[in-house]
DNA sequence: TTCCCCGATTGACAATTGTCAAGCGGTCGG
DNA sequence: CCGACCGCTTGACAATTGTCAATCGGGGAA
């Protein structure tokens, strides 16, 4: 990508900090700033009838709502920071003026999108494929790939959050962890620790075409 | 986008016609070809532990698995026809290719691939903030919208497909269908007839930021 | 036409998941 | 240190959804 074309970007931008539980986004408005996580989290969500559910949770580095901001398009998710945050915001004008100028940019925008697309197309197979005790005992074992392997690590979310990400209320979510202890799963406030990988992989029967978030 | 791209494209390509139930591609395979539906309809479905759920219905024109032929990356779904189809083969060498060297081309197929990003996202939000009585009445409206407004109106889909498109399984189907009944739906074979179009919109509760498959 | 096949429907029942209410326990501010 | 608050857990129960088996009924082949 041209420098020009990066300076056409950055001269829009800022970058601000905001506090924990500040709504960033409304889902209908339209994508005035496309949103850069620098640190922190970043919660997405949806609302309809008075429901509300978790869509995904934005760790730094990466964009949200890019498809929104290409298409020139009303949000289709809510966002809200979970912890302190640092994002820039990039006016999502400029955005689509680089993106018609530069090829390089914009086919790295097409790279970032398949690969959210994908992310997405997964989750519907692991809402559509999976009871909610296979959702949560996948999960599990996605967070003890992502922690290097480590047999004890930590949910980086609340409880009530992973619940709602993972499709269930947060009293389901408490049964199916008891549900998982036989698996060799013991979660203690935030610390999970497996205690018996090979009983929980045959439980889980994870997936690279579900749980394989790289590719 | 240029001619010499285009035939660049279509140097490689070839349109075969198959018959109903034909499988085309298999998930997990690697995307040898980017597919285009000129005629019939494609179903896109994915399986997990012996279990299998309809993804999407493809109706022509439009391409599949593109998000794959461009990450090179392999399928997340496989694919049948549902019809007698007409499809058109690229091999993703020369969508890739062409991607890389036609900026316009790489712009159509972000467009495209944030369209579909989008649609999964809908999918997605309908699946975990509506029952199934609620998806199906959705779904309905959303057909009597494709039909121009039309209150009376054909399923397109096999019902036992419907259903897993829906989430949901053939006999919870039939049982959603009757439940409808006091809103003014009449289901008979494949013929739809919507007898209250305000009693079932006040039911539904549609939303463009679910339902609307356009933006 | 008649028969067969297969998908749709229905009923009875089971499993899963959600709802409501109560109680527990950790955290944080005074 | 204490108490209030808030999220988590638990139990009892209800609603939703799935499973299994039987039956219905329409379309296609002989």
């Amino acid at each position: 990508m041209s420098e020009d074309r990066f300076n056409d970007l950055i001269r829009g931008a800022y970058v601000q900090t905001f506090p924990p539980q500040v709504e960033l986004i409304t889902e209908g408005d339209t994508a005035d700033f496309l949103h850069v996580v620098l640190s922190g989290t970043v919660e997405l969500y949806s609302s309809w009838n008075g429901r509300e559910t978790s869509m995904a949770t934005v760790r730094p580095i990466s964009t949200f709502i890019l498809a929104a901001t290409i298409k020139d398009a009303p949000y289709l998710m809510s966002a809200r920071t979970a912890e302190k945050a640092r994002i820039i915001l990039l006016p999502s004008l400029d955005v689509r003026n680089v993106f018609e100028a530069d090829s390089d940019f914009a086919r790295a925008v097409v790279t970032e999108l398949a690969q959210c697309y994908r992310a997405v197309v997964k989750t519907t197979k692991n809402l559509k494929l999976r009871t909610s005790q296979e959702r949560l005992a996948n999960y599990l074992l996605r967070n003890h790939r992502r922690a290097g392997g480590a047999l004890e690590f930590d949910l980086q979310v609340e409880k009530r959050r992973l619940a709602s990400f993972l499709g269930m209320t947060p009293e389901n979510l408490s049964r199916a962890i008891k549900a998982l202890r036989p698996y060799g799963v013991e979660i203690d406030g935030a610390t999970v620790r497996i205690t018996n990988l090979a009983d929980l992989e045959q439980f889980a029967r994870p997936s690279p075409l579900i749980d394989d978030y790289t590719t």
